[in-house]
DNA sequence: TATGAATGAGGATTCATTCAT
DNA sequence: CATGAATGAATCCTCATTCAT
């Protein structure tokens, strides 16, 4: 069985996703876990301390599992693919990017959040990065500078998402990845599947 | 004397400003407006009500400026510049773009929201495509779908906006600036003066 | 129509007299005033600020009706037993007694309360100054520091009606009178009514 | 080592010391005396029974201390000094006065807690009453009735305590003990070291 | 004895909003 | 237009106490 640590992070994601992070009530958190509001209070004794602890623990399974995946796949665009899939909101209402878009709101002003923003961040960049190196020494992307690019191409990623989460008419995240690889592959020089014309 | 509609207005994106938008309240706002809380919610029903107006106002302000100092400007790298300088954050808590992350954060819960920002993020779009169209005619830029253009770039001003707000290092509203004539120098074809070789 | 501020204090003071301090609500003191307990709040921001205030309010009341109740009473011995008759606890749950020991047991941790204790008790002190001295000069009472009497006398009275409080067997708030009035004569050398024999 | 039991005895007064009876928690205490909260519950089922307990083990350590040395003094006048002694606060902070304080605040709703005061104050009062006669026998003190004289000048030592406490201006514990001496003085017919020796 | 996870009934306080004046 | 007293539902958090292990 689960821990209940787990079991309130895990409560906390899923009424993020359903109203959002400023009606998440940690008394629901609590009901939702099925344990009392004062047990989840043992666990986390603020709910600024939750939402963080939230965010850290579905980061740490996302870089979990992209770090898996993103290794199955030798085929550089397909990696490239599969990171931007990963990267953009399944839904407008993706609790991961709900989260976020929270930090982002406050971060400005609270120190501590902007060290753990940063952290956060850079193991997408450092991901993404990774890839591009891959590509390069497959010679399937053109000399660039890995760094340069991830620091870039996910800024451009986190624009186009908030566009994704906002409701932006035609773009859906499928959209959004699109236009991401065509980006990314006029920069680094790879050939997109010719087929793949949406929009 | 200013009418006591905009003192409202006013008093409301400076709080933002000071404390951020959820530590806005309705007294806070009545007392720097001068009047009493229940004169504010005379002219905004409710709170919500008066965070769009503000959005709105602030919005169409900045607008005005832009349009006239845009067109003030013939050289086309320099109106972009003078552009993407409008479109960066002033500070790391710059009140426009503080209610802009709140907005961003809302807006996936709220359809209403979701109208707003889109409306009012089109100005920007459209008054980008309108720079590129003018540099375009110019021959100082090469040929590009400017509206397709506009709303990539504008996508990655917002990432790049993002990072300066939650302060990571180094990313100052001038580096966020280069970064970006950068990028456009690329895709534009057109040569950033060689002088400008930032920090 | 009595004020809200004052219904307050009124149901505050009932409050403190029925359960005791510790127990007291401020959801009970809302309802007995018929309010809500945001409008006893609008008043009393915190409820350390209510009892401070209900603790003047009340001293204020007393020292009202002392001075006006001793001043009425020319013969120094019964202005005395008058005053000592005020000072004491009328029953063992007095509610204004039930304060002080409050009071007292919180401003060791607390200058704000300290200086707050120190004022109030300040008028009783000088009020029984001025009733020795008026003895004094009617030739009544002996020749003493009618000041460091008043201080010393006061310390006795506190220290008695500690015993009466804590229901200490047999001394009663009468009792009590006798017994403070007796040490009194003695120092003061007058005489006391020979009838006066309690118990 | 010390018994467990002991130890929370030991921790909760360390406790009530710094910071007042009315912020000390039973985890604060289980921590200060090294062991889980279950366990000092195992101890003492209830926090008022912890805090009864504190005062009954405090009282009787003091009235260990203060029985050996007394009888160790032959001189009246020394002894009753060092019985002033003891008795007053040592500081504005003393944690015997802070419980003692807090026990009258309580004593009036409590009749267990009436039973425990009385008991406990009446050691005190016996205690004098044997300081006084042992002064009459040896013709230092005046014929008065001893208990009489104990109950009273108790009840004044309470109240000078209360004033050195809450920090009436002057009235230090040295000064409180002079006080108490000239009093007993002038009521016992015993003369005070001219020279005034404070503390 | 000993632990510490778990409980759950409140508690003070907040604040957008209403409405009589 | 303007006031500000009044509302009251709702929130986070506290903490003595319990109990399975």
């Amino acid at each position: 069985m689960k821990s209940a640590r787990e079991r309130v992070l895990e409560a906390a994601m899923a009424l993020i996703a359903e109203d959002g992070l400023e009606a998440m009530r940690m008394r629901a958190v609590a009901e939702r876990a099925a344990m009392s509001p004062g047990h989840v209070m043992y666990y986390f004794p603020t709910k600024h301390r939750l939402l963080l602890e939230t965010l850290r623990w579905s980061e740490a399974n996302l870089t979990r599992r992209r770090r898996r995946e993103l290794s199955a796949l030798s085929d550089p665009v397909e990696r490239l693919r599969r990171f931007v899939t990963l990267y953009a909101p399944e839904t407008a209402t993706d609790p991961h990017w709900t989260i976020w878009l929270e930090v982002w709101a406050r971060a400005s002003r609270s120190e501590a959040l902007k060290g753990q923003e940063h952290d956060l961040s850079l193991a997408w960049v450092e991901d993404l990065a990774d890839v591009i190196r891959h590509g390069i020494r497959a010679r399937q992307f053109g000399m660039v500078d890995a760094d340069d690019f991830a620091q870039r191409f996910t800024a451009f990623l986190d624009g186009l998402a908030v566009r994704v989460l906002v409701g932006w008419a035609g773009l859906t995240p499928s959209v959004m990845i699109d236009v991401a690889m065509r980006a990314a592959a006029r920069e680094l020089g790879f050939r997109l599947p010719s087929a793949r014309q949406p929009r």
